[in-house]
Formats: structure tokens, C-alpha cells, sequence
DNA sequence: CAGAAACCGAGTACGCCGTACTCGGTATGA
DNA sequence: TCATACCGAGTACGGCGTACTCGGTTTCTG
């Protein structure tokens, strides 16, 4: 037990000794490309070093671990969700908007980071980061602290749920390798059986009638945060209310 | 590549040949309590088949791998979402809210399968009953049906998104293996670097005066589940807007 | 009622995984 | 210059999911 257990305090190296011949940059971006084309279950330690051209345990020098190798991959992901030229707005309903669109559109480019984020959250420089300019969003509306926490998670809350099930849906298609006419007909009989029960009424017109008039994922990302903004603008101190 | 590749469609057993000695309903009571007490992570074949006393590879006869045994676990919690006896009250406010918080009651009881119900949602039998029973309260609305499906598919992905944050906050601590005051000690040394930077002002005063106003777990749950179907009502046709 | 067909449960084995421990070689600070 | 401290790599252990195989038992068929 040193005095610095926190991966965010060690440094990466000791003063002495010979020069490192891998970074932890190196590392990690490494391991967000390899997520992003293979998935999150492609990342092991064996992998990540022959990739660098390490040996396994050599990676050992730079991280104490897999965990770490998952946190340093968060943070990295997690630093785009504020763009280094933001300014807010003073509006804060389009700065909240803005950033939850942000969010989504790098959650997307990261399909492995929705699931992870919403597991994992200890604090990180970059999610620190974050958080201040979420705060600052929400500032001066006549909140108090604890109370704009509770807007602030309760829009990521949103985004990171919608767009978990946004990414499940895309995968569901790609596991099966194929568009959705495979998956249909590989859950068709089972669907099908669901129907012909007589038991669903509702899910039986969603699968006859589903496609007609189809709704964007973007507008119903939208839609949802929009309604979010709504509730929370009605009861602002300032709204009256 | 047989006819009905499906978990759900597949019988348990063929008709002939001798008595099977287990079920998928045993597999699946023992790996959920597995998983209650000890993570998802203590889930492995090995184990499950030592639970309950079966040689490992025997429980291939009733599974095609630990991909079913997941699917039936989360089958098996979901069921819990609606409860037998349920009966709308026409209110589609007051049914929706009530789902969302069986929901979350559920998850907590179950801490794994926040996480999985985001990632996994394949369609089955309980989970299509709740579909239909969440699509029955929106229904009658003046709502298309991609509409009803968008109104869900808002209240899940906030709620999902929330008790899985919920989990982890609570998870985090555990991990460490005691309480707050542990936690701080670790993690101490690097937010109070951060808070000395002078860079991230409102996380500075997050941590100092943070604890004041506690805001309870489920009062910030329900703040932000009340803000979304606010919003949602604001817009709803018979609401004319 | 007898025989054949079908299926059960279990064992063995392969290739992955994370990582603890160890050691020869090298660059650094005194 | 040389002792020290550190680097990169190798080996090894216990665990994982699961493909394949086989002896014994049960059920259906005639």
C-alpha cells in the first residue's frame, strides 16, 4: 500500500533508470482502436502487447493492471466529450443540449465506452474536467449545488441509457452478421409464435404495423432530451412555478 | 443450422430417452443467486455446474453456452418488472411511474442486470409481456404508434440509465471494501490535487460543501423520472400546446 | 416382452485469459 | 568508473468457455 494507490497520481515512471520504450499513450490508444474495430472483448493484455510490439508483461512496467488499462481508455474517450475551444453559451438549455448530442455522437464512435461509463465512474482528469463545465452550464439558475448535481445526472442518465440501448440494437443486427431481413428471419418463427398466441395485442400491431411511419433514432434521441429539458425549464425558481 | 436456432423456440428436452435429471429453471435460480451475492463475474460454467452438483459439461444438454444462461436470467428478473396481478389504472401518468419504479426496485435487488438489460435486449417471453403491458399504458393517447414506442423507450432509457449509474456509485464504494470514509482516503490525495489546480472551480466546491444538502437517492430518481413525463404530457395531443 | 434407438451425464483436452515471480542486460547518478 | 535502479521479457499457474467422446440408462417400436 503505497502512499498513491490512485492510477491518477502515480506517476508513469521513476526518475532513475533507463529510458521507457512504451508510453501509456502509446497503450492506450492502441486499446480504443482495437475496441472500436474488434469490440471491448477483444482487449486483453496479451493483445494489447503484441500490438505495441511488447512483451505481456512488460505492459506491467506502464499499468497495474487490466483496470487500468480500462480507465486510461475512458478518460482518453471522455476528454472529447468537452471540445478544447468550448465557450458556453450563458444559454443553458443549448449548452446542455449541446453537450448531450456531443456525448452521443462520441459514444457512438466508441460503441464499447456506453456501457463502461455508465459502470464505471471514478473520477479521472478528464471526467473531472467534465463535470466542471456541466456545473458551469447549470450555474447561476437560482439552483442549489446539490440540485443542479441532480439536473446534470439526471441528463446523462438519459443519454447514457438511450444511447446503450441505441448501440444493443446495432449490435443485435451486426451479431448476427447480417441486415435486418436475417435477423428477422431468425427470430421470425419465435415472433411469430408471439402473435399467432393472441396473448400481445399491442407487440402483435407493433410487428405488422411497426414500420409504417418510421421515427429517426436522432429525432428520438432528441425527442426524449427535449421532454427531459422541458420538465426541468417548468420548474426552475426563476419559471415561477 | 437447425429450424428454430432461437433459446426460446428450442424445447428443453427432445421427447424421447431417459428422465433428465436438472431444468433451465434450476440453472437458472442457481446462477441468478450466484450473481445476486457474488457479481456477475463469479458466473462461469464451472460453477453453476458445481452449484448444483451436475458435471460441467452436462449443462450443455440443457444450454448452448453461458450466452442462454444470461438470457435466462434476465428473462427471469424481467418477469418481476410486471407484476401478475397488475391492472391498469387508466392514468397512463401514475402506470408509467409505477413501472419505473418496480423497475427500479428490481435492478437494485439484482445489481447485475442493469448493465445487461442495456447491452442485451433480445426479444423474450417476459420481456415481450412487458412490452405489451407498457405499450397498453400510453396507449389511447392520440399517439402513433412509433409515438407510444418513442414515449417507452424515453421512460427506460432514463431509468436504465440511472440505476446503473445508481449501482456503480454504490458499487465503487464497495469495491474498496468499507465505507465513505475509506474511499475518500483514497481517492483523497487526488482530488484534493485537484482542488488545489484552482482549474476546476465548482468541483472544488462540489467536494467542500457537497454533503449539505443531501439530496436522498430515490428523491433524485423520482425528480428526474417526474421532469421527463412532464415534459412528455406538455406534449401530448389532448394537451394542445 | 425384447431389442434397438435415443439420449443422459460425465470426462478429457485445447486454446484462451490475467498476472505473480524471476532474471539478464542497460542506462543512470554518485 | 561502478554500484544501483530499472527495463523488457520469459515462464508458469489457476481459471475460463466449450468441442468431442463414451459408457450406461431409459424409452419407444414391433
Amino acid at each position: 500500500m503505497t502512499s498513491h494507490e490512485n492510477l491518477w497520481m502515480r506517476p508513469e515512471h521513476p526518475a532513475r533508470g533507463p529510458r521507457p520504450t512504451f508510453s501509456r499513450v502509446r497503450l492506450t490508444e492502441s486499446a480504443i482502436q482495437v475496441a472500436d474495430s474488434e469490440g471491448l472483448a477483444a482487449i486483453s493484455m496479451r493483445r494489447l502487447a503484441t500490438e505495441i510490439g511488447a512483451g505481456t508483461m512488460s505492459l506491467y512496467r506502464y499499468v497495474s493492471g487490466k483496470d487500468d488499462v480500462i480507465e486510461l481508455m475512458i478518460d482518453a474517450v471522455v476528454a472529447d466529450y468537452i471540445p478544447p475551444d468550448l465557450v458556453l453559451s450563458g444559454d443553458w438549455r443549448a449548452d446542455l443540449r449541446g453537450l448531450a448530442d456531443r456525448v452521443r455522437q462520441v459514444m457512438l464512435r466508441h460503441p464499447w465506452i456506453a456501457p463502461l461509463s455508465g459502470t464505471r465512474q471514478q473520477p479521472s482528469p478528464n471526467r473531472v474536467r467534465m463535470l466542471d463545465t456541466a456545473l458551469r452550464m447549470v450555474d447561476g439558475l437560482g439552483l442549489s449545488f446539490n440540485e443542479m448535481l441532480t439536473v446534470i445526472g439526471t441528463v446523462f442518465a438519459y443519454v447514457n441509457g438511450f444511447v446503450e440501448s441505441e448501440l444493443a440494437e446495432a449490435e443485435a443486427l451486426r451479431r448476427t452478421g447480417l441486415d435486418l431481413m436475417e435477423w428477422m428471419t431468425l427470430q421470425g418463427p419465435y415472433l411469430q409464435s408471439v402473435v399467432a398466441s393472441g396473448r400481445y395485442p399491442m407487440v402483435a400491431r407493433m410487428l405488422t404495423e411497426g414500420g409504417r411511419d418510421y421515427v429517426d433514432v436522432g429525432d428520438r434521441f432528441a425527442y426524449g432530451l427535449e421532454r427531459l429539458l422541458d420538465g426541468i425549464a417548468a420548474r426552475l425558481p426563476e419559471a415561477g412555478a
